[in-house]
DNA sequence: CCGGGCTGTGTGACCTTGTCACAGACCGCC
DNA sequence: GGCGGTCTGTGACAAGGTCACACAGCCCGG
């Protein structure tokens, strides 16, 4: 099999798998540079986009200029927002940002809506992901709407630790974490202070290590 | 064409005519009474329904207790998280219960799982209302996360008038209009009174009259 | 090596919203 | 009329968002 991010997704794989040699013929290979848009909110979807390497970042935009992540793509997945525009002709709800650099397949618009018709594997693969996202995008309503932010912001903290190695260390400025969290940089950074002072953690200008792992797990909970 | 629902949804249509008479002789008719559970969280689905007339509240709960809504199913629609948990085999992450009483036609979970296998009009139903729910909580995302509560309530009282007739009034507690909104009883109270005070409402209990439209539709604006 | 300019962080004041506790007000029913 | 349940009003406080501004770290050019 000549598509190395097939493995981590069965649906995907059939998907690819039905195509033949169409897909290697109609799929261009393209490599973004970071901080490149894909989808503008409120524009068409001109096509997908099926992620090999890299990240990509959907988020929504306030007037006030905050900003909160509904997720993130990982490779194997394409940006299914976009696959919902594409079939269902509605315009993008959000913006999608490469936040590293990316290498992915790029399909039209018009050949993927065939594949889609034509193929019940793709629209398995559709499917799959629609339905991922859904739910994802469900726990992020609740997040927001019901837990408190320091619990969020701990957790946060710690599932970024974890990626990472040891003396876990994540770079990123306040600015960036509360664009996460849909939060503003002020109060981020007032209680990243607070959980300094309980010596859970150290900062630095862009970054912040992690100093107490458990204790950032006891902030977790609802108190 | 025996399905009354099927008009308003082109793909419910093609997915009914498909099968043909097979949809009658297993889709069972049910009647639901008012205040009953469709789906509890965390649990796994048993068969879809497909709504007929009434409305269907889907929401989530905090430990706090507080509740957020998340969309209502319609008539012809059916509760797209079901499919979506009988087809990928997860629990299902809300609540869902009947908020009138309820006609549906209720098909098993195995025979579901055949028909959109086999048929692509079923796979073109379903993904037609999974997008549609991603999208519209996608909106209940950014409402919770960026909108003033005043606005929101605002909104809310304007098209739930609409739907009314004149002169429109809301027949609905404080604690309800909450739920909806992810808020809590005492603080929709409060902005009610503000309301009240500016001449845009009249209250009574259990009800809330709309006095100024337009007067409220100013105060949907973020300010 | 000094001084701008830029980006990132810290902080106080104030507002909105959520929470808790409790008082009343309305309603149906005996 | 009285009683219990539901619904609403309110004050006090905590959490979090907004605004204004100070200041610290960093890059870079003179």
């Amino acid at each position: 099999m000549p598509h190395p991010i097939a493995d981590a997704y069965p649906s995907l794989e059939q998907a690819l798998r039905v195509l033949g040699s169409e897909f290697e013929q109609v799929a261009k290979r393209a490599q973004l540079p970071t901080e490149q848009y894909i989808c503008i909110e409120g524009q068409a979807c001109s096509g997908l986009a099926l992620l090999i390497s890299g990240s990509v970042r959907v988020y929504k935009i306030a007037e006030s200029g905050r900003e909160l992540t509904l997720y993130r793509l990982d490779p194997g997945e394409s940006c299914i927002l976009t696959a919902s525009c594409i079939l269902s002709g509605r315009a993008f709800p959000a913006f999608a940002i490469t936040e590293s650099e990316v290498h992915a397949y790029t399909v039209p618009a018009p050949t993927f809506q065939r594949w889609v018709a034509r193929y019940p594997e793709w629209q398995r693969y559709v499917f799959d992901i629609l339905s991922r996202r859904l739910e994802t995008v469900i726990e992020v309503v609740e997040e927001v709407a019901f837990r408190r932010l320091d619990a969020r912001l701990a957790d946060y903290l710690l599932a970024v630790a974890t990626s990472a190695g040891e003396p876990a260390v994540l770079r990123a400025t306040h600015e960036l974490i509360a664009a996460d969290l849909g939060s503003s940089r002020e109060v981020v950074s007032r209680l990243l202070k607070d959980f300094q002072r309980e010596g859970l953690i150290d900062m630095a200008r862009g970054e912040v290590r992690i100093l107490d792992a458990s204790g950032l797990g006891a902030r977790t909970l609802r108190s």
